[in-house]
DNA sequence: GCACTTATTATGACTGCCTCACAATAAGGC
DNA sequence: GCCTTATTGTGAGGCAGTCATAATAAGTGC
């Protein structure tokens, strides 16, 4: 499998390629991310300082930022929610949250390996060079259709 | 019809039609966001106030996520861009955004009405009920292809 | 047309998520 | 080991949007 490297020499190799110092903080990001896929800064942030109880939540930031460039992790934002990250990149997988609960899912890609890469674009547009497609789903989940209640406003 | 009605009485009819009362301050909004779509909520304050100089900011948040709610108009978040708004809703069309100077066009669905609406579930995720797909193209637009300065980081 | 109810708007304070500027630290090449 | 400079830590700050409350005005019935 599995596109994301996973192990601690494999993103040590990765961070060098990209001329990136090996930083025990910058690994234990990494591993934070890998462990915690589709979370918040904040919650990478925690999952790190377990291992790292000195890390502040501003260097989360930067690295996570300066990953994300490199495309060792994956950015997305669902609405009403902070960025979310994730070590599985190359692939082109994408996600449904739940508007109810906010639980994210993975979704395959539903059309080959380069999903809807050929918009078709609307008569007075200006068309771009696509370069990614990014499909957000939005649901209810399995368990927020089970209990009703709806909890409010997620929209 | 174009789905997006587009007239002041037509507004004035779904807002009723939703139990709203008919204001000028939400005309003015709709008014707004239909002659410069993509807008977030600070050009769309700007433009409304041409015409309603007295309209505060909060307000309009408060306009723009009723009518959101009721699908009158609809939201998307590029990301590092605040909220943007079109009244362009009903049918599903997806949106480019230009990585490099975040310019936005519509994309005409590429899979007919509902696109990618049978998402492929990956083997441990628990499959949702899917009520809408948001497609996000980034890319680069032609105008900062030619000007190849790709001013930084918009990732 | 006029009062009255209550949705809607205005006012002001406030939060969450993230960025910026700069000083302190430490990774990697010699 | 030493030195250079990327990386991290520290602290302040900002944008986008929310919340609580008071003032206003749209729609209703008379």
């Amino acid at each position: 499998m599995t596109v994301s490297s996973g192990t601690h020499d494999a993103w040590a190799a990765a961070l060098r390629a990209h001329g990136r110092r090996v930083t025990k903080q910058r690994l234990a990001v990494l591993a934070a991310v890998e462990h915690h896929p589709h979370s918040p800064a904040e919650a990478i942030l925690a999952a790190a300082r377990q291992e790292l109880p000195d890390l502040t939540a501003q260097s989360v930031y930067v690295v996570l930022g300066d990953l994300t460039d490199l495309h060792m992790l994956r950015r997305f934002e669902p609405p009403h929610s902070p960025a979310l990250y994730e070590t599985r990149v190359g692939d082109n997988h994408h996600h449904a949250v739940c508007i109810s609960c906010g639980r994210v899912e993975d979704v395959e890609c539903a059309v080959g390996h380069a999903p809807c890469l050929t918009p078709h674009w609307g008569a007075d547009a200006k068309p771009m060079t696509i370069q990614i497609a990014d499909v957000l789903y939005q649901g209810i989940c399995q368990d927020c259709q089970r209990t009703q209640q709806l909890p409010s406003d997620r929209n």
